[in-house]
DNA sequence: GCCGTTTTCGGCCCGACTGTTTTCAGTCG
């Protein structure tokens, strides 16, 4: 994904121009602010998108499409060139330093002739910060403290990691404050994006002052980035930074609301509140004519009155949720309790931790139906894979624990089989077809151009004992990219053949990305989502592919059901 | 620079916090 990088010099060029002298360029700053905003959000990976797709995202117009298909095309964007090589300010490193904007990193220039960090931090030393108009002596010492901020790059955090930290500091909070009434994570984390950059708290407080208070005072805090009344920023030493606010219990539904987002959804809804007569704010649904409060309470009266039905937080993205909740065409989200079984997971014969007869105890203890071995097959040289003269070993066991716990759950025998770069599998057939199942999965020749990749996929769909493509694009969240293909044409065939999409639920995988299953499900897909468990606890990571599947819209109409599929 | 159910021109969100002011500018979300 080229996306974060092109939002990156977006708001670069915005700050030069906010650097501009004299200029009116304040609407034209905010454009590109927007721009930036709406590229970082769009779910597709932009690099693959044409000038047509690109005008059509919200916040993309003529100049800055035909720039970002320069940068992809180029890999540079002349008019940011130019206003790089203008400026002798590097301003994308000294931006990063926190309570350092445009303005005061013109003035440092103008005064000191600050132009980078080596500078800055020279002058900051020298005291010669503190003698400026504007600067005193705590802004110098916070910029001496927060220059070793700006080393540490700010990256987002994977959904898992964020949400166990958020919960960590929801218990703590309640612990230590009983003047809590409510409190909640909003933003992208509820929203339950694959990566959040930071975590909003927000909290109803009977004491504002004291729960603010108690909000610093938490021991994982690296530094405290602000402290008010109703507001505070910290940095933890996890490396991620999280928000409070604290409200009035009255208005706890609007300001989740507001809180939870995403931009553009609350742009929409809260058009939809001027055309009603209403207006919406984080304080509540307001009458426009004479300020009487409509609702503010809970987040699904506030949505009953404008579009009719509560939309859930995981579709409130782009702002289309909102026109299928006025028609209450809204999907019926699945949630943990409509996934049946687990249809990936390794064990020791494999690269998996535990015993087959571990994982099938704690798929009992999940209360699964259903549950399938896919320990790797194939030459994977680094997965110890299964290999032929292997092939009855594994076997039998599944056979064997398949009688003994029989009452319990259905043991299924299959196989992560690996898929050769001609779109062949990387096994003998007939022990293939042997086997219950077979999840066919990419793991090499990932680097392959679209008709490469398209093709090796169409092949494999035309193996009639594949049964289900393990993470379809092999993307690792953070690490690498993931290979691209003609989602259409491969979709549209696996829907033909009955073959099954998988979500594999690894937080590092989440793959399909919930985009893509969106496109797989309209084209008639089936999706089995799947943990991949390498041991007993993975098998709990169930939670991560629910929330792809219900941030595409997923029904539990839409899960695989292998249970139809067998004698 | 972007946008449009008042559409090709004329609008474009705003409030909390901080540090510096003595009523506000800059930053941030």
């Amino acid at each position: 994904m080229i996306n974060q990088e092109i939002a990156q010099i977006f708001r670069n060029i915005a700050n030069y121009l906010d650097m501009e002298e004299g200029q009116n360029n304040f609407f034209r700053i905010r454009a590109f602010n927007a721009t930036a905003d709406a590229v970082e959000n769009h779910p597709e990976d932009i690099a693959s998108l044409n000038i047509y797709d690109l005008k059509k995202i919200k916040g993309v117009g003529d100049s800055t499409a035909k720039d970002i298909l320069e940068y992809v095309k180029n890999g540079v964007i002349p008019y940011y060139e130019e206003l790089k090589a203008k400026s002798p300010v590097k301003l994308e490193e000294l931006i990063k330093i926190q309570g350092m904007g445009p303005k005061r990193i013109k003035k440092l220039y103008q005064e000191l002739g600050v132009t980078d960090l080596v500078s800055l931090k020279l002058h900051a030393e020298a005291g010669n910060i503190a003698k400026l108009d504007g600067f005193g002596e705590k802004s110098q010492a916070s910029i001496i403290e927060n220059l070793q901020f700006a080393i540490v790059n700010k990256e987002r955090t994977r959904i898992d990691n964020a949400l166990l930290i958020a919960e960590k500091y929801i218990d703590y909070l309640k612990s230590k404050d009983t003047n809590i009434v409510q409190i909640n994570y909003g933003g992208s984390l509820r929203r339950r994006n694959e990566t959040v950059g930071d975590i909003d708290l927000l909290v109803s407080s009977k004491d504002p002052v004291a729960t603010s208070k108690v909000f610093v005072e938490y021991p994982e805090i690296e530094k405290v980035l602000g402290n008010g009344d109703t507001k505070s920023s910290v940095w933890l030493k996890q490396k991620i930074q999280v928000d409070l606010r604290v409200i009035n219990d009255s208005n706890f539904g609007a300001a989740l609301q507001y809180f939870t987002g995403s931009k553009d959804h609350n742009v929409r809804l809260r058009k939809i509140a001027i055309s009603k007569g209403l207006k919406l704010s984080e304080y509540g649904l307001f009458r426009k004519s004479n300020d009487t409060l409509v609702a503010s309470k809970t987040e699904k009266e506030i949505y009953e009155v404008l579009v009719n039905n509560y939309v859930e937080p995981e579709l409130r993205e782009d702002g289309n949720e909102l026109d299928l909740a006025i028609d209450s065409r809204l999907p019926k989200l699945i949630d943990l309790a409509d996934i049946k079984g687990d249809l990936q997971m390794h064990s020791t014969h494999s690269d998996g931790k535990n015993t087959m007869e571990e994982m099938v105890l704690k798929c009992i203890d999940l209360g699964y139906a259903n549950m399938g071995f896919t320990d790797h097959f194939g030459n994977l040289y680094v997965a110890n894979a299964v290999k032929e003269d292997g092939f009855n070993a594994y076997f039998d066991e599944i056979l064997a624990l398949k009688e003994k716990y029989k009452d319990k759950i259905k043991v299924l025998a299959g196989a992560e089989v690996n898929v050769k770069p001609n779109g062949d599998l990387d096994f003998t057939q007939a022990y293939l077809e042997k086997l219950d199942f077979v999840v066919a999965s990419v793991h090499s020749s990932l680097k392959v151009d679209l008709k490469v990749a398209t093709d090796r996929y169409l092949n494999v769909l035309d193996n009639p004992v594949v049964t289900i493509i393990g993470h379809p694009t092999g993307r690792i969240i953070g690490q690498r990219p993931g290979f691209e293909f003609n989602y259409v044409s491969v979709f549209q065939k696996s829907a033909e053949k009955g073959i099954v999409m998988e979500i594999n639920a690894h937080p590092a995988r989440q793959d399909l990305p919930y985009h893509l299953v969106k496109s797989a499900v309209k084209q008639g897909c089936k999706i089995q989502i799947s943990t991949d468990a390498h041991s007993v606890n993975d098998l709990e990571l169930m939670k991560y592919g629910v929330f792809v599947g219900r941030k595409a819209g997923l029904e539990s109409k839409n899960l695989f059901n292998i249970q139809k599929q067998l004698p």
